[in-house]
DNA sequence: ATGTGC
């Protein structure tokens, strides 16, 4: 951020009531309401972008006590935070005790990220890619996928996530899932955060957390979703960390997939409703907290904790299996076209999800895990790399990284204006993008977005994460 | 984020 530009974000912000300082060696922003301790804390890099509407949600979000009891012990936002629709900045990481914040997670719970490498070159990609692109454009935006599902898999997904809806469909495979290509799956689950399992004390069945509404609970298997959710080939450009990128199986050159995508409908559901319930459970006559995020907690409504817990869990499971089933179907093309393809799994792992860490809940909102050890998928956008990168687990950090490098102007700005912009301008030139929407291109254009290698360089310079390999896109598909 | 919207 340009001095300037900082100086009027303070003064805008001191108005706002919120006392913020800067710290410049180690480009962190501090808010603080009292002399205290900060509120929250934000690493950006040096002369970065940054929305005092974002630095406000923060603020907001970190300042949520339910008087019933409960607090934000924690607060951090990534150096891709931005500002969200639902009054919470995307890129925001609370640590919470004695309460949970449903509006924190928001609609979109487990979104996140799947990385897999083909044993294929970029020129025997290409030799045949519209071939390919024929067949995945069927599969992902006029419902040809084959995901036929009964309600008892239905019922082992919502529960157990992936182990248990593949051991369902082991039992009676439909469509045209195999018994080898499952125990493949089961085989690569420990790829998956978590197994690709939130598994809860459940009080309530699946199916009184998720309505019964067909078009809610199946109709988004295998779909990419809108937004900045994608679907994209890439190739992995260059391998920083031999060691790591070997036992991970990341070759230089080779072909990589990489998928964006969450819980559809369900976690738009569950999300909508519990950021309603949540509301709902505040006393009468009590006054509504002024930035309307409103908490539930565990003093006061213990029940309520657990089954939100529950309803969010039922949602993440089934993001784990609608990018496994995205990743399936590519892989199924990609044989179909190319031959004995394999493409092992690198990682999934969630961005948008409320996680039991030490003494209470973590809340990462467009936000990372980072554990030490642990592959996280930092996605550019169309024009621009991603990053796999290894977790170092930094406690100052919330053991958390960026989910992507950022949006610098809202979808909003670019239907409205980046139609009348040149290819150039937009970041479009030499992207291959499909999709059956002309603004989604536009909405997603590598403008939109910040750019992500300062978004890496200040994480490692931190220490919260390491990288393993850069990916350049190849074909993107939108929803 | 969402077959979106002021």
């Amino acid at each position: 951020m340009q001095p300037k530009n900082l100086k009027r974000l303070l003064q805008a912000l001191a108005r706002q009531g919120l006392d913020v300082s800067y710290n410049n060696k180690t480009y962190s922003i501090r808010l603080s309401n009292t002399s205290d301790a900060p509120v929250a804390e934000v690493l950006l890099p040096q002369g970065f972008p940054v929305e005092a509407k974002a630095l406000k949600q923060l603020a907001n979000l970190a300042n949520v006590r339910h008087p019933a009891g409960g607090c934000v012990c924690r607060a951090y936002a990534t150096p891709d935070f931005h500002p969200g629709d639902g009054g919470i900045a995307i890129g925001s990481v609370i640590e919470t005790i004695g309460q949970v914040i449903p509006s924190a997670v928001g609609s979109d719970i487990n979104c996140g990220m799947r990385l897999h490498v083909a044993n294929l070159t970029i020129d025997q990609f290409l030799a045949k890619r519209n071939q390919f692109v024929e067949r995945m454009k069927g599969d992902y935006f006029f419902g040809t996928r084959d995901v036929t599902m009964n309600a008892r898999t239905m019922h082992a997904l919502f529960q157990y996530g992936v182990p248990g809806w593949v051991d369902a469909m082991l039992d009676e495979p439909t469509g045209s899932f195999v018994k080898s290509d499952l125990n493949e799956l089961l085989a690569e689950g420990d790829l998956i955060f978590l197994n690709g399992s939130m598994e809860g004390d459940w009080k309530l069945a699946p199916e009184e957390l998720v309505p019964e509404n067909g078009l809610v609970r199946d109709g988004g298997l295998a779909t990419i979703g809108s937004g900045n959710h994608f679907v994209e080939i890439q190739r992995v450009e260059r391998v920083e960390n031999r060691a790591l990128a070997h036992e991970w199986g990341i070759k230089e050159g080779q072909i990589a997939f990489m998928i964006h995508s969450g819980s559809r409908n369900v976690g738009k559901y569950i999300g909508g409703m519990w950021r309603d319930k949540a509301k709902a459970s505040w006393e009468k006559g009590l006054k509504y907290p002024d930035s309307h995020i409103f908490p539930l907690s565990v003093h006061s409504h213990p029940e309520l904790v657990t089954q939100y817990l529950q309803a969010e869990a039922t949602a993440a499971n089934y993001g784990f299996v609608n990018r496994l089933l995205l990743a399936e179907l590519l892989r199924l093309r990609l044989r179909e076209v190319y031959g004995d393809v394999e493409a092992p799994l690198v990682y999934d792992l969630p961005h948008n999800i409320t996680l039991r860490e030490g003494a209470g809940w973590v809340t990462r909102k467009g936000a990372c895990p980072a554990y030490e050890g642990q592959p996280v998928i930092i996605p550019g956008s169309m024009g621009t790399p991603s990053y796999l990168v290894v977790g170092k687990g930094n406690p100052a950090f919330c053991a958390s990284a960026s989910h992507g490098a950022g949006r610098v102007l809202s979808r909003f700005d670019l239907t409205r204006k980046g139609a009348s912009q040149s290819e150039e301008a937009l970041g479009l030139t030499g992207v291959d993008c499909i999709t059956l929407r002309e603004e989604r291109r536009i909405e997603e254009a590598p403008a939109a977005y910040k750019p992500i290698q300062p978004v890496i360089d200040v994480q490692v310079q931190a220490d919260m994460v390491g990288v393993v390999a850069r990916l350049s896109p190849v074909l993107t598909f939108k929803g």
